[in-house]
RNA sequence: GCGGAAGUAGCUCAGCUGGUAGAGCGACAGCCUUCCAAGCUGUAGGUCGCGGGUUCGAACCUCGUCUUCCGCUCCA
């Protein structure tokens, strides 16, 4: 079997109207992708089964659908507006890139150290900053720099940053030279402006990520859906980041759409709640029928500033193990810090305690963009058959195929067209339809195939005899004949959303 | 953002030392066909990514720009 690469990835989604490059037309918009009729339908089936399987089926889990734009002052309080914009400057020659504040801050410790060198010599250490200064030139010239650069941190005036970087001479360790970039800022959240025009106060942000707009409602939903911790809340929505590099197709997008439930715990049982979401999770993306090897988790070595564990879930793309999902130990941060900058209590009280506290949260991400990209990975096949043909095939998991069966006559005369208009009439709750007359009855089967389509109800000069039909079936190619009466059943129960959620929750 | 490569039909790609575009597959319509991309006939679809320059003349040379891919970097 041809080992299939992104690249006929993206030709099969464009080929077949799953998804097409934002914009087109215009020469596309960076990064931004749109889905296309047979994408929309995947992407549906896959909200659908992460939906069902976290909120119908568990009773302690409930879902919200939280606006895009938030008050700013959540992003102060969930940090990022300070730790998601870096000054960042290249040097020309070795091609690094550095902070250029930590470029700064370097130098001046620096200074000072050489400054503190020399005065210990003379026995001057104990002295104030002032005298310090007038004894070393060295300490003189760091506090100086010092001086400047907290004026221009303050001022955000990164023109300045890099005159600094060139006044005090500071050279690039790999090259050695002081050829330098200009210093720019790379916020990763999108602003735009709330109200009347130009009044800069209104500055608001696109949401960075899902999250917070769970932990803002949280005690809205807590109290008025009655819950008892632990008990999580789950949405599915667009967030936007303006990456620096945005590549590798939908693995990577600037719009791109979340999966995430928090579950609040009581403080100290997170560790168990953790490895409890580790294992479900890693449930719900084998129940797709991938294979384990192709799955794995990944611990995180550096924490984010909120986390006490991080791990991701991690699939095999054609462009290696990258991150699909991640299972985060949030702990209080979030809740804490939205009451520190809200004044508002975000306290549960637990009466078998008896009393408040700030519950812990574990969360649970997933990039449904990712997802369907690790889908198609996992089902885009160029097959060899028997007879030296190949075909191409998708065999994604039935019940998120965007067409779960194809009505087709085996030719365009004799009543069959008109037979089998009848049976795909009686189909229509199974699932999306397809109705195809045109070309050879094989060349047909193959279209399916390429979309995915799961089974191909073909309609003989036998079936207006008797009422029997030929399926066949996708992945094996096998043929049965049967009933018009069993059509729905069977097909019916392959393509069952149930039947998936079922697997993924059987212990 | 830096370095490298590439942009020609829906997809994959030809296109010579400059002379205003082709193939295969696909799509659409019809004919023929009793079960795995068959055959026949016909049709549609491209200002060669975009903008300047050189030239009598540019898909081809040149400059710029945008987009995509690979590497670096970054990644809550």
């Amino acid at each position: 079997m041809a080992e299939i690469d992104l690249q006929k990835i993206v030709s099969h989604c464009k080929e077949y109207g799953f998804i097409f490059p934002s914009s087109e037309i215009y020469d596309n918009l960076g990064a931004v992708y749109d889905y296309g009729p047979f994408g929309a339908e995947l992407k549906n089936h896959i909200k659908e089964y992460w939906w069902k399987s976290m909120v119908q089926m568990n009773e302690n889990i409930v879902g919200i659908d939280a606006a895009i734009f938030m008050h700013p002052t959540t992003w102060k309080a969930s940090g990022h507006v300070d730790s998601f914009s870096d000054p960042l400057i290249d040097n020309k020659d070795s091609k690094k890139r550095y902070r250029a504040d930590v470029l700064l801050e370097e130098k001046i410790d620096k200074l000072k150290e050489k400054g503190e060198k020399e005065l210990a010599k003379k026995n001057l250490l104990q002295d104030s900053e002032e005298e310090k200064a007038k004894a070393s030139r060295d300490y003189a010239k760091g506090v100086t720099l010092e001086n400047a650069y907290k004026q221009a941190a303050e001022a955000s005036d990164f023109k300045r940053y890099k005159e600094l970087i060139e006044e005090y001479e500071i050279v690039c360790e790999v090259s050695g030279t002081k050829n330098w970039t200009d210093v720019r800022q790379f916020n990763l959240m999108f602003n735009t402006q709330l109200g009347s025009v130009s009044e800069e106060s209104n500055t608001i942000y696109l949401r960075p990520e899902t999250a917070q707009g769970i932990f803002v409602n949280f005690l809205n939903v807590q109290k008025t859906a009655r819950m008892k911790i632990p008990f999580g809340i789950a949405q599915i929505g667009k967030a936007f980041r303006n990456e620096i590099v945005a590549r590798q197709f939908i693995f990577r997008m600037r719009e791109f759409e979340q999966m995430e439930m928090q579950f609040f715990v009581r403080p100290g049982t997170q560790k168990e709640w953790f490895d409890k979401w580790k294992q479900t999770r890693l449930k719900w993306h084998l129940a797709l029928g991938t294979s384990p090897e192709k799955l794995r988790f990944h611990v995180h070595e550096k924490l984010a500033h909120y986390a006490d564990a991080a791990e991701d879930i991690q699939f095999r793309f054609p462009i290696g193990f990258k991150e699909l999902e991640g299972i985060h130990s949030r702990t209080d941060f979030d809740l804490s810090e939205h009451q520190k900058y809200s004044g508002k209590k975000l306290q549960y009280f637990d009466s078998e305690l008896n009393q408040n506290y700030v519950p812990f949260v574990i969360e649970t991400s997933i990039g449904l963009d990712r997802m369907f990209l690790r889908i198609l990975s996992d089902a885009l096949k160029e097959e060899t058959l028997e007879n030296g043909e190949t075909r191409t095939v998708l065999n994604i998991p039935p019940a998120l195929a965007p067409i779960k069966v194809a009505v087709l006559p085996l030719v365009k005369k004799d009543g069959l067209p008109e037979k089998a208009r009848e049976i795909i009439d009686t189909l229509k709750f199974v699932g999306r339809t397809f109705y195809e007359e045109k070309d050879s009855i094989g060349k047909r089967y193959r279209r399916m195939d390429a979309i995915g389509t799961p089974y191909c109800i073909t309609v003989d000069h036998q079936t207006l005899e008797d009422n029997t039909v030929t399926i066949r079936e996708r992945d094996t190619m096998q043929q049965d004949r049967i009933a018009i009466s069993e059509i729905e059943k069977i097909v019916g129960s392959k393509v069952d959303m149930n039947n998936l959620l079922r697997k993924a929750l059987a212990e």
